[in-house]
DNA sequence: GAAATTACGTCAATAGTGCTGACATAATTT
DNA sequence: AAATTATGTCAGCACTATTGACGTAATTTC
């Protein structure tokens, strides 16, 4: 290990700090939180055989019912191939269900059956449990604080994808479509 | 796919909402948020042929440099393999080095070399400039109150790989880690 | 009505990152 | 001297992602 087949640069010694602005502080710690906020869903995930793909399809079902393929694609970053095998696998152990498009029969619409909706919850429940332990002692404007905060930093122009969902008033009813 | 081939469970066609007090609206933003924020350097990275697991490990060893291997893996939460296929490469290309470690001889620590900081730096920087533009126009206040919530996120007993890092005073000299 | 386009499904091949278990070596501790 | 520890490495596997290609059914366009 003190080897030198080839150039080799010289041990920095130093701490990266805030050199430049940067914002390591932060970078840092949204790392170590997401990484805590999947592990909880990710261990009842492994029960069903499944991983972290199958919550997220589960979540967006569950969380927009009669979206298309075509629309999870969009909101997930994936591609359609990567997609495949998840939702076929969740469609086989009927957590998802597919109806033909009304308008446009070519479509499927992708809707949570019973036992998709209660796995879904159940995944959801430690990362909210966690969320709230987290904002124990903050109010209604701390709350709106830290969710400005997460919206601003999802790319501008895909913010539409989540402006689309009942955020918190009503909710039993949902758009059309 | 109006097929009925197993026992096949009716459609919820409405929405999940705050259901139980389940959080959605955090949840799904924390994930929008974080899949925006790591595509950032994912594009830069690909240009060298790395991955994302090539830029934790390049900040972590900038962050903490003279780490030993079984602290990185223990910070990381991987196993010895996974690490060892990326660290490999990093050294390979230079931009990182090993160093026998001073007091016990089997020890490798690690550090960047002047190569491995600008990576760094450079994947950094676009994250910076998201968090700066999420906290344009937030005081020093919210941003304590941001970094207060991240915190938390993370497992209570993990949060010592968190406060072993120079949070943002003087930060040129680095603790006896 | 024929042709082009769209929505979806599927196949083949590949990459990146994670896992387990096993084994080897050198250095330290007991 | 023996046990343990830190690291490296090998083989094999799983999951999630990729690209590119092809097929089918339905819709839209000409």
């Amino acid at each position: 290990m003190t080897d030198r087949s080839h150039p080799a640069g010289k041990p920095i010694r130093t701490a990266i700090s805030d050199e430049d602005g940067i914002d390591f502080a932060i970078i840092e710690l949204f790392f170590f939180a997401y990484r805590d906020f999947t592990s909880d869903p990710d261990q009842i995930l492994s029960d069903y055989g499944f991983g972290r793909a199958h919550h997220r399809v589960l979540h967006f079902v569950n969380r927009r019912p009669g979206l298309t393929v075509a629309e999870l694609l969009d909101v997930l970053k994936i591609t359609k191939q990567s997609l495949a095998r998840v939702l076929k696998q969740l469609i086989d152990t009927d957590h998802v269900v597919q109806l033909q498009g009304p308008r446009d029969r070519r479509q499927r619409e992708l809707y949570p059956t019973a036992k998709g909706r209660a796995l879904a919850l159940a995944l959801a429940r430690p990362q909210s449990r966690r969320i709230h332990a987290a904002l124990e002692d903050s109010g209604a404007t701390e709350r709106a604080l830290i969710e400005r905060f997460l919206e601003a930093m999802v790319n501008p122009e895909l913010r539409a994808q989540i402006d689309t969902v009942p955020t918190k008033m009503s909710g039993k009813s949902h758009g059309d479509h």
